[in-house]
This record gives C-alpha cells, sequence and structure tokens, in this order.
DNA sequence: TTAGGGTTAG
C-alpha cells in the first residue's frame, strides 16, 4: 500500500485501519497486510480485530475467522474479540471466550462486567463485581452507571459513595443519572460538590448532562450547568451549544433555546437540525420553515434529519400541502432519499389532516415494511378522527406490534372514543390474556427545583387532595368554554 | 483493548 511515494509499515497499518469507514476497507488493508507479512507483529492483527469489530455482525464474523487462525494471541487479542462480541449483543460467546482466557487483565474483566450491565443483568453484574481479583475506577464507574440506567439511584449512589477514588466520569454518571430522573436537587447538590472538589466541566460532562436534563424536563439542572459554563467564561463548542438548545427546547423554554441559537458564532448542520426541529415539536411551523430557508441561505445541506424536521412542521402547522410538495422534492432537489422515518412523517401528517386513506395507501406502497411505529401513527390517526373500521383493518394487519401494550392502549381509546365499549373491552381482555401490561404513562411539572410524576390512580403526592380540587375546577372551567364534546373528551383525557 | 457525550417519525 503506497501514497504519494511513502509506504506502509507495520506501524502504520493501525492507523490506517482506525481512518476505516467501511468493512470493505478494512478487508482490503487486511489483503494487503498479508501480502506484506506484516502478521509478524501481534498488535497488528490486534488492530485488525479491533477494526473489523466496528462493523456490526458482519464485523465480528470476521474478526472471529482471523481470531480462530492466530497462533500468537495475547491478552489484548483476547480482549478486542470479547470486546467486539460484546458490541454486537453476543453477550453468551463473549463470556465463553471470556471463561477460556489463559490470563485476564482488569480490562477483561471490564468489558464482561460492562457487557451483563449494557444488558441490565445487574444481578450477575454484581456477583461479577464483588469477585473480580481487582477493581479499578472504570469497574466501579460500570457499576454505578448500570445502577443508574436501572433506575436504582439509591444502590447507584451508595456505590458512588463507596468509590476510592472519582474522576470526573463517574460524577458525571451520578449527575447525569439523577438529572435524568427528574431528581433536581439531587443533581444540583452533587454538581456543587463536584466543582467544590476541584472538577471543571468538560465538554463531555456537559453534553451528558444536559442530555439527561432534556429525557426528563430538568430546567433547573440544566440553568444551573449552562450558569456554571458562563462563570467560568469557557467559550463553548458547537456540540455544547447544540446540547444547550436542545436542553432549553425539551424543557419547555424554547425562547431561552432561541437565544442560544442565536448566539451561536458557528453552527454545524446538527445545530439547524435541533433549533428546526424545536420549533416543529412546539407547533410553531412557520418559524421552523423560517429556520429552514435560513440554514440554506448560509450553505447548510439538509440531511435526512432536517427533513424529518421540516416534515414534522408541516404537520404540527396542519401545512399540508407544504409538507406533500416538500416530500416529493426532497431527492430531486437536495439527493435526500425518503427513508422510514419520512414516510412516518407524511404518514402522521395526511393522518392528522383527516386524509385518512391517502396515509393507508401510502403505508401499503411504501418502499418499506411498515414498522410499529408506523401502524402506531396511522392507530393514532384513526384515534383523532374517530375512524374505528380503518383502525380494525390496522389492528388486524400482521405486522402490529403485539408486544407494545401502546398499541393496544391506541386501540382501545379509539373504540372508547367512539363509544365502543365492546370493543374497548376485547382489547383488554385479549391484553391479559397474552400478558401484556401498559407501562402507565406519565405526566411531570418541576416546580423549585422539583420534578412532581404523576401517573394514573396515583394518589401518592403529599398534595394530593388539593391538586385534584384544581383539576376538578378546570374541568368545570373547561366545560364552560368549550364545545360540551370537546370538554367532555379533554375531561376524560385529564383522567 | 475497559466507564459518561448534541438532532431523528406515534
Amino acid at each position: 500500500m503506497q501514497w504519494n511515494g511513502i509506504v506502509a509499515n507495520s506501524l502504520t497499518y493501525p492507523f490506517l485501519l482506525k481512518a476505516c469507514h467501511c468493512l470493505k476497507m478494512v478487508e482490503m488493508i487486511h489483503t494487503q497486510m498479508e501480502k506484506n507479512g506484516f502478521f509478524s507483529d501481534i498488535f497488528v492483527p490486534n488492530a485488525l480485530i479491533d477494526n473489523y469489530s466496528k462493523f456490526g455482525a458482519l464485523g465480528v464474523k470476521a474478526a472471529l475467522r482471523l481470531f480462530m487462525v492466530m497462533g500468537d494471541r495475547d491478552v489484548v487479542s483476547w480482549n478486542s474479540m470479547v470486546g467486539g462480541l460484546l458490541r454486537v449483543g453476543e453477550l453468551r460467546e463473549a463470556r465463553k471466550l471470556f471463561d477460556e482466557m489463559p490470563e485476564r487483565n482488569i480490562v477483561s474483566w471490564n468489558s464482561i462486567l460492562n457487557g451483563y450491565v449494557k444488558e441490565g443483568k445487574l444481578e450477575e453484574a454484581f456477583e461479577l463485581f464483588e469477585n473480580m481479583p481487582q477493581r479499578n475506577i472504570v469497574s466501579w464507574s460500570t457499576m454505578v452507571m448500570g445502577y443508574s440506567k436501572a433506575c436504582d439511584m439509591d444502590m447507584a449512589r451508595a456505590l458512588f459513595d463507596k468509590m476510592p477514588i472519582k474522576t470526573l466520569v463517574p460524577w458525571t454518571i451520578i449527575i447525569s443519572g439523577y438529572a435524568e430522573k427528574g431528581f433536581a436537587k439531587e443533581a444540583i447538590a452533587l454538581c456543587d460538590q463536584m466543582l467544590q472538589d476541584g472538577f471543571e466541566l468538560n465538554d463531555g460532562a456537559i453534553i451528558s448532562i444536559l442530555a439527561a436534563c432534556a429525557e426528563s424536563g430538568s430546567l433547573a439542572v440544566g440553568v444551573k450547568v449552562h450558569d456554571s459554563i458562563e462563570r467560568h467564561k469557557v467559550r463553548c463548542s458547537i456540540a455544547v451549544c447544540n446540547a444547550l438548545v436542545n436542553m432549553y427546547a425539551k424543557c419547555g423554554s424554547l425562547d431561552r433555546a432561541w437565544s442560544v441559537f442565536n448566539g451561536m458564532s458557528k453552527r454545524d448542520v446538527v445545530s439547524w437540525n435541533v433549533m428546526l426541529h424545536s420549533f416543529a415539536v412546539h407547533g410553531h411551523g412557520k418559524e421552523a420553515l423560517h429556520v429552514f430557508k435560513r440554514m440554506k441561505k448560509e450553505g447548510f445541506n439538509p440531511d435526512r434529519v432536517t427533513f424529518v424536521g421540516v416534515l414534522c412542521a408541516c404537520s404540527h402547522a396542519g401545512l399540508i400541502d407544504e409538507g406533500i410538495q416538500c416530500f416529493y422534492t426532497m431527492e430531486k432537489d437536495y439527493g435526500v432519499v425518503p427513508g422510514i422515518e419520512h414516510y412516518g412523517c407524511m404518514i402522521d401528517l395526511l393522518g392528522r389532516g383527516g386524509r385518512l386513506k391517502e396515509a393507508f395507501m401510502l403505508v401499503h406502497s411504501m418502499p418499506f415494511e411498515p414498522n410499529a411505529i408506523i401502524w402506531g401513527t396511522l392507530l393514532g390517526a384513526c384515534r383523532l378522527h374517530g375512524a374505528t373500521e380503518l383502525a380494525e383493518k390496522v389492528r388486524d394487519h400482521h405486522k402490529l406490534d403485539h408486544s407494545d401494550p401502546g398499541n393496544y392502549s391506541v386501540l382501545a381509546s379509539i373504540f372508547a372514543a367512539a363509544g365502543d365499549w365492546d370493543g374497548v373491552s376485547t382489547v383488554r381482555l385479549r391484553m391479559k390474556s397474552i400478558g401484556v401490561q401498559k407501562p402507565s404513562g406519565a405526566s411531570s411539572i418541576e416546580i423549585d427545583n422539583e420534578v412532581h410524576e404523576f401517573t394514573v390512580f396515583d394518589r401518592s403526592h403529599p398534595n394530593f387532595d388539593s391538586i385534584y380540587q384544581m383539576v376538578h375546577r378546570l374541568a368545570q372551567d373547561l366545560k364552560r368554554v368549550v364545545h360540551p364534546k370537546d370538554a367532555t373528551l379533554l375531561v376524560e383525557a385529564m383522567f
């Protein structure tokens, strides 16, 4: 392999491999390496295993083939192979290989530990963690992460507090964990403590915490992080600004999102996509389309995500014809081939607009197998327009995801809205008989840095009585100001 | 070779 007269050697190959962006390139370099006999250095095949594994199941298969024929293997070869299997979710195969390893180092243990944690198998992970011959900061962080993702913040915190040494990463994990679950007070207190201990937020930490805030709507934590950035007069990277815009928009503060966006000296396509989508989901279709125009004017090429935003904007603003026009010209004008996500937007657009037959036809004519999201979108549109017959057609379709309880409850609500109580009980019985349970939907609101969550039949809130008195009063007021039929629907939706 | 990271259709 030669480039500008410079011949690659065993030292340059790992770098070349790292730069590969597809399986074919790795294969090409592999062939060259074999021709040139560079396999005498063990780090060459090790780098190959590692880089093959980046490319999905096929890549891992290729890595495994190479691993099997390798004469010499060191602990890194084994670790890379175990890591590759874990990357494609082959936990059992990875464990088998781990058990066969002639020697293991801390990386081997941490990799397999992470494998269990990623699969949510925390009991097995904890057992492994307790029996490890040695633990380091990565092992501890992995466990904190595992419990945090499993919403067991007490266990996550107990382990975090026990950690012999802490770095910025575990601090970020625990703060993000609290923020993601809406425990703003804990997240803020830990943020303060971390800064007091002399840790400074870096890009990674900021983005993680802001993403968690966006997830739960923890505006207070997001503002805290933003303040801390401004106090330290750190110049925000584009990624951090994008995360800020996203956080503010997801927390309902569109004006602050807009102000951060406008204050950015440099933007990338993600910045535009975030802003566009934020306007779209808040129902500001016209503003979203204006952002789209501006991004083109400033020389940015719209990508597939951009068009999800544009179509979503048209859908939420009732701009049906604009949406259709955009959908049918996006490939010709911008070279973006409509993917299933764009068809999803179109079905939503047509469905919300009451053009259910067209939506249905599109589902049948699109070049993709409809997935649960597509059917769900169609069902939602049927509910909106009380189209029971069409909804039944959707339900009978074999591709409807019967393991997704959400689809059943949408179907039940369609029947309920149409006054078909037999239909409702049939669906409910079916759910019971096949054992699907609908996870209860929750609403949350942040007051004084605390997120309060409410679910159906949940009476655990300390101010339950006064809250529901207020809800009843609102229901009465609604009945006075809107059409009785709409009021009944709204009040039903409230309970 | 191991732990955290921005946008994506209901």
